[in-house]
DNA sequence: TTGTAGGCGTTATCAT
DNA sequence: ATGATAACGCCTACAA
């Protein structure tokens, strides 16, 4: 073995810690502040010293720490934060994309995390993202109250809720026409003959499932129509709940001709369900999926475009961040029927 | 109006500044110090003390700024990056899920950025990253040179690359067994009888494409079957392509009476044209797609798990991070046939 | 139990 | 054109 003097054990002599300004200013021979200027591309820096610095900055394989950087005053860390329930879901993620997708043009990054519907742990994360002074914040919230944000609020952080508004808080909001949708959607039907209409819906605490079920019960109402209890099937988000509630309501003596579902995944277990028994009744859904117009009967949904959730909270919040005057801002995103087959079959053939 | 003597503009008298340790010290009049030990839990304080501090603290709505917290040495930033191509495609977001739930378990937080498959976009946001000291990377490579990682990884920050190898660069990678599984697909398809298999491919510069083209194509020759070139459609990525590249094949005099997508959204479009014209070819698709087994034949694929591939990357990473001795990581995870019925269609009835 | 001094890596300010 | 010095908000080390 060779003399183990030097703790170097890298073939060529570079340090193996990461260096900073003060090593590059040593390496180049100049002040720690010229190796700010070249860094930050001030003017005023000769020729050559800039030279001299930028070599040195290659060889030691420096890089700015912008977490220092962000501690003096002013500078700003850009970075914002996005709590949701499960990036893995569609419609999240594509909030997500909309969002970072307005945040990279501002050279803003964004720092994702999931709440699993979890209200603590929708509270941690905020808190954690606050402790890490994100700029700004969205929030598909979970929980039930979130007066604990008032006083960050108050500190001038932007905090914008999709989705769900919050709950003893007044921020900005964006959420979905959950209710024009839901009336649609059954207005379709109605208008297709059908008075028997079946509803399979979520926790309907949760506020888009409760606007939704309200829309179906309103539009029942406003038409008329009694609605049927024996007909309206709650908590069947999972999977198996909602299958299983297709089939009993299928199996009625006097079965529903038309089925509403209130979300996306209610909707695929609810045909998945009626794929395997051999019952057809008229269907919609709300949200659109992938691939819903080539199922053996293409399925008519409510749509809206979930990306534009995460563009227009991008917005808004950096109309915040730049202290543009704006109101309190309480969007309400379109949600529109696509006709593609299910929600058109007529009554009578179950 | 009453004199505009004071800057507060709030109806209560706290300030709207952000405080810091001190003003909670002084608020609770003892030294900064005491406020760091109460803030960080530590033991020896008084319990009226803390009990007064917490107070401040609430008053004020102080939150411990975690960023200056990791200026100081040994203390880590608990943050990893990921540079991926688009979040809004669900084989990515479940990579993202994968990762944040390990990350989540070690109190870490997840930069999420997306490169567009733009080499140039890639790297400048691995280096946002880095200067943001990100504490691990986790990277699906748009670009063709790695080696611009060479020095941090030196500098000790984990890297890993997943879903595609780095170029030019040697450091932990995750990836499919990409010819593996188009081996399956196509031997798969030769066992029912096909001979005339036609394969709808992206880009074939980029790893997994080719990887799955080489399986193919490998698989084709070892069975003494010479590839006809009308049969193999590259850089059919966009959907369009893909689609008219599946009715040009179908219009052949000789058609293919098996076809061989490599990716979900190849499978889509390929899908798609078949269900507009009324031929029906065998099909075998690379990765596994929501409502696959709803389709009216349903669809076999070659399927994985992506979320697994964010755990394992996860996995590896926090292991780098806790200085585990760990040899250079080369995984290949597996992939599988996922028998559904359009796979199984016989030859001769096209 | 509580407090003081110093420094993390950067930028702002002011001097040279 | 370049540099010295003092912050930024916090934690470590040590002292009282």
């Amino acid at each position: 073995m060779s003399t183990p003097v030097s703790s170097i054990d890298e073939p060529d002599d570079l340090p193996s810690v990461r260096p900073t300004m003060q090593d590059v200013a040593n390496a180049a021979s100049v002040s720690l502040k010229t190796v700010s200027r070249v860094v930050n591309n001030e003017p005023r820096v000769d020729e050559r010293t800039r030279e001299r610095v930028h070599q040195a900055i290659a060889q030691l394989g420096f890089r700015r720490n912008d977490i220092a950087r962000s501690l003096r005053q002013g500078q700003t860390s850009s970075t914002i934060g996005l709590v949701i329930e499960d990036i893995a879901n569609p419609f999240y993620s594509s909030i997500a994309r909309g969002l970072e997708k307005v945040a990279q043009a501002y050279n803003y990054m964004l720092i994702i995390s999931n709440s699993e519907e979890n209200p603590l742990r929708e509270r941690e994360l905020v808190n954690a993202l606050l402790r890490r002074r994100v700029e700004g914040l969205c929030v598909v919230p979970a929980g039930y109250d979130h007066s604990y944000l008032s006083t960050e609020l108050r500190l001038g952080t932007p905090v914008i809720f999709l989705d769900r508004p919050p709950i003893h808080l007044q921020t900005d909001t964006i959420v979905l026409d959950n209710r024009g949708g839901a009336r649609k959607a059954i207005e379709h039907l109605l208008s297709y003959g059908h008075r028997r209409i079946a509803v399979i819906q979520g926790d309907p605490r949760v506020y888009t499932g409760a606007e939704r079920f309200a829309g179906y019960y309103e539009t029942l109402t406003a038409h008329g129509i009694a609605c049927d209890e024996a007909l309206i099937y709650s908590n069947c988000d999972d999977a198996q709940r909602a299958q299983q509630a297709t089939r009993v309501l299928m199996a009625l003596p006097h079965p529903p001709t038309a089925i509403f579902a209130t979300s996306n995944r209610i909707s695929i277990a609810v045909l998945r369900a009626l794929h395997d028994c051999a019952c057809q009744p008229a269907f919609v859904g709300f949200d659109d999926f992938d691939l819903a117009d080539m199922l053996p009967v293409p399925v008519t949904v409510v749509a809206h475009d979930p990306m534009d959730i995460g563009r227009k909270a991008a917005e808004v919040l950096f109309a915040r961040l730049s202290r543009t005057e704006l109101p309190l801002q309480q969007l309400v995103m379109p949600t529109y029927i696509v006709v593609r087959g299910s929600g058109e079959l007529p009554p009578g053939r179950v």
